[in-house]
DNA sequence: TATTATAGTTAGTCTTTGCTAACTTGTCAA
DNA sequence: TTGACAAGTTAGCAAAGACTAACTATAATA
């Protein structure tokens, strides 16, 4: 699991973007990101190249198992430590911002230990 | 505080330093970073052109007001952060390697929440 | 004093990941 | 059919931050 920050971001974007919408496309993606046409064009390539995504007939970005896989691993980082955050009295939105960043950071060790943590305090 | 990580890594690592030796050469954080010469050079130049440290006539490496300042920002979250992760029963050894990358992405906001929190469970 | 080792610098390379400019392609409407 | 617009690509630039090679300068020792 090489991916860095910027691949993970892209992945990310492409889960939620595929849980919103059927059909996802590059366009859509620079939009979301906030970023330039190229600059996804060659994001997304990477991501082919790792074959974590796949372009069909259509145009539309489709996750490969491997991809939906780790976009979900990198969703399920950014949902529980906004919550975290959340619970420790943050406001939404800075949770949410820095829980953006961090959630490419954390090990998966320290991240089952909040996961379990958390799971202990919703009781 | 536009310090960015790289710069924050070096800061981090002056102070560590200082705090075992009286005095910090360009070498020790070279040694210690297990980075090239060189690229210390110029990471430290950088800090310099912000004020946050200067080298003396003897060419050690001095934190000033504002560097010490920032450095100890960087610092407690180094140490607040290895004890929550700790706390949570991840291993010393991956709580301080967490710790360390992901200080340099959390928030005020965040960190002070988790402090607050952290005072909180000490008692 | 001359030699040698260590610290530090200069110059230039590489990778990542964003950007703009300008082109191509495909669709839809006048 | 032609014109125009939107999506996507190609080519090349820029900044950050690491690197090596090779130089300089300082300091200690034979």
């Amino acid at each position: 699991m090489a991916t860095k920050e910027s691949g993970e971001m892209y992945l990310e974007t492409i889960y939620i973007l595929s849980q919103k919408d059927e059909k996802v496309r590059k366009i859509d993606v620079s939009k979301y990101m906030g970023y330039a046409k190229p600059s996804v064009t060659r994001g997304i390539s990477l991501l082919e190249a790792q074959k974590l995504v796949k372009i069909d007939d259509d145009g539309n970005i489709v996750l490969t198992k491997k991809g939906e896989k780790e976009a979900w691993r990198i969703y399920e980082r950014h949902t529980v430590l906004t919550k975290m955050f959340e619970n420790l009295g943050v406001d939404s939105k800075t949770a949410t911002e820095d829980a953006c960043r961090i959630e490419h950071y954390i090990s998966d060790t320290t991240f089952s230990a909040i996961k379990a943590h958390m799971k202990e305090y919703e009781k």
